[in-house]
DNA sequence: GGGAATTCATTCGTATGCAAATGATATCAA
DNA sequence: TTGATATCATTTGCATACGAATGAATTCCC
């Protein structure tokens, strides 16, 4: 059976056969495969940022000073995950950090000059890494996938 | 400008403009948050198995027997991942391993009965797991998105 | 046959990613 | 006002994920 076949059974509930079950069809797997060829490509181009990093620098020079916590909710990431990401960015003097005044609960997080110097100058190779991402995709085909993949973050 | 525009943009390789670089708007960044939701979905059916762990579950009951390495490679992880990951099924009972008899380098990878009836009873709760992930999207949708996310990955 | 190159597995180090527990602070509501 | 709740941040523990280095075994090839 096909795994067009499959998908269509399983959108419609029928029963499906245990046979038929292959991991390799399975969006999940994909999913994580295509993700996996994404970060190789990253690392290709920029050799000293993970993809995290270079998220939260982006968030940060697009939306300026914000709370650790804030950020992480701006890039996907959990609050022991952000921490992380800061802590390395903070160690390389690419962000600072600062209390909030008024609430002291918050930690502020900016970029420094450094830090603005190093994002403009890896916006360019990070517009290759999405071509060279999405390049075995034609322009109509790019514009349809990225419409649903969108659908499903 | 759009995010249609932008892309269009990028893949005629015309000369893109630093302040429409937007970090929510590249595939990377759309595909870790994808995957994230799936690992999600995945946590809330199966909670005492990791997508990981189950891959190499579903991939011995297709091919039986093999070598870790070998395993590691129809499953997309590199030989210290894949070691892990068997370690941990090793000890809870799921797998077996054993020495190949002619390679002495070869470590063999096997269910064990535990392991099989493991899998079996998971596989009806993976094709939910398949369904509400790609829920968002209609049976038309999901053909299209399945065979463009094949092509990436 | 034997040395070079390859393959298999392990180990180490670093970096996400998330659940759960904790502490500090802030907000809400009776 | 104060007690319950909620929010922000940190820490711990566990599980991928991968590069690089290492050692053992095999294969390649002259």
């Amino acid at each position: 059976m096909s795994a067009e076949e499959n998908l269509l059974k399983l959108v419609e509930s029928e029963e499906p056969d245990d046979q038929d079950y292959h991991l390799q069809e399975q969006v999940g797997f994909i999913l994580r495969k295509a993700h996996q060829r994404h970060v190789s490509i990253f690392a290709a181009h920029i050799g000293d940022l993970t993809p995290p990093q270079f998220a939260a620098l982006a968030k940060l020079r697009d939306v300026g000073e914000t709370s650790q916590n804030q950020l992480g909710t701006l890039i996907a990431m959990d609050a022991a995950t952000v921490k992380g990401v800061i802590d390395r960015l903070k160690a390389r003097g690419l962000v600072e950090l600062s209390k909030h005044e008024v609430d002291k609960r918050r930690l502020l997080v900016n970029l420094t000059a450094e830090g603005r110097d190093a994002i403009e100058r890896l916006i360019p190779l990070a517009r290759e890494i999405t071509r060279e991402t999405l390049a075995p995709l034609s322009a109509k085909e790019i514009a349809t996938f990225m419409k649903l993949l969108a659908k499903l973050a």
